[in-house]
DNA sequence: CACTGTCAAGAGCACTGCTCTCGTTTGTGT
DNA sequence: ACACAAACGAGAGCAGTGCTCTTGACAGTG
């Protein structure tokens, strides 16, 4: 692949002329390409990108071998900008604040991530673009954010600082074996306790959050709600409270 | 309460052969597009469909003035074939079952829908068409599915048969006036009760079950749940449960 | 019979992703 | 210091796209 950046020879640390110019290259294009994605949403035109630079559209080719590698460099770099979002807000909130804080906080950075960059946003949480297949190397990236809200969850746990639900707000056992194993296998990649009741309300809890950042973005919203911050805010409340997680107070 | 499919076409005057004819080319048209579409996702080729049907590109546009008129159509298309699936379920659910098994049944309906018509599912529940604007003749059937699941709840209410949360489980009041008057609207629209408080939970609810389809269809669960089925199930008693909906028994 | 509107066909325009070839520039090993 | 190879931008070209316009054939109606 594309090892440019690696000079690993000890005695040449000397980033070369030309391939710092080539970084910069490829840089420019997909600030380029992100604009016109921005405009136009998915439909990327290479030729529109390479005309803006004053190239030739042959030209990209030297950087991108394909439309799709450089949808796939965006999106990498667009899961990577939302989980930076997403870890640096954690990481901001004061941790003598509950748990409840940092979801609510990391919850609402998603949020605003999201309508700060809509072409990117339907670029990685949006429907598959039609001929374009997904690289593996695009999977790590896209669980970050995920992750970020998972360890927020997992560590109020840890620190029994979860509200175990009772009674009727107990969840029943599933009686699907495969199913209950798969809840294990998730929990322990993201760093809840064995057995925890709370993974699948996690699951839940992140289909509803990027189901309503999908609704707001995608328009589904209109004519419907328009005090959106103040809706999704109480949607944050209602996923925490699910979890156990104690409100803000 | 939504008009379901009239057929008003005012008297039926002389369906002259050739009215008739064209219609068939239309619905023709329609088929090849739905089968192009569910191969080859959202990117529609014209000329594409053209070619299988024998016909040259530009005879299209005898029918279709535009692709986007083609894609409108296609659109109203998906949202009441889906209106349709979701109505029929709820209409053949015994009324003397509770509504929590109206609940469940329309919902796996929705999502049954979708798995067996991912790339309608796609066009109307996806990312935005990159240059399409959906017109004003789309709203109406767009929000067919949802007054379904609407009216289940809202009837439940009015037979007295939610559980009202009591104490934790209650959701504290809005304090924003707008917001509030905002619930009270989508609370007449939907059937629901002035200031009924399950209006909100309602739409949290739609938000999270629209939110899950989109997480199995695009992808987002590969790897990580496999038992969909199980899943969405637990997933819709959450639901329920937050709504006071008894769950079955 | 003549008229009128509908139809499929074809040529053409501007656009797309992509490939290939052509000289030129640049970095590096000898 | 020189030579060679890799990298580069430009341009032509291919097959595809949505869409427009013109042309000639046909059908229904006066």
């Amino acid at each position: 692949m594309s090892a440019e950046k690696a000079p690993a020879q000890p005695p040449a640390p000397a980033p070369s002329i030309r391939a710092r110019v080539r970084a910069e290259m490829t840089d420019e294009i997909k600030r380029v390409a992100l604009e016109h994605l921005a405009r136009d949403g998915s439909a990327l035109s290479l030729r529109a990108v390479s005309r803006d630079m004053g190239m030739v559209s042959s030209a990209i080719y030297r950087y991108f071998p394909s439309r799709d590698e450089l949808l796939t460099a965006l999106i990498i770099d667009a899961y990577n900008s939302l989980g930076d979002a997403a870890d640096a807000a954690d990481g901001e909130v004061d941790r003598r604040d509950a748990y409840a804080a940092r979801w609510f906080t990391v919850g609402h950075t998603i949020r605003r991530w999201a309508l700060a960059h809509p072409a990117e946003y339907a670029l990685i949480y949006g429907s598959p673009i039609p001929g374009y297949k997904a690289p593996e190397e695009t999977i790590v990236p896209a669980t970050r954010a995920i992750a970020t809200l998972a360890r927020v969850v997992a560590e109020a746990e840890a620190a029994g600082r979860l509200r175990t639900p009772q009674g009727a707000d107990a969840t029943v056992p599933t009686e699907n074996a495969d199913y209950a194993a798969e809840l294990r296998v998730v929990a322990a990649s993201l760093g809840f306790a064995e057995d925890s009741w709370v993974v699948e309300r996690f699951l839940g809890a992140v289909t509803h959050l990027f189901g309503a950042v999908n609704f707001e973005l995608f328009g589904r919203l209109n004519n419907v709600v328009n005090e959106r911050s103040e809706w999704f805010d109480r949607q944050l409340r209602e996923l925490a409270a699910s979890m156990g997680l104690s409100p803000r107070r």
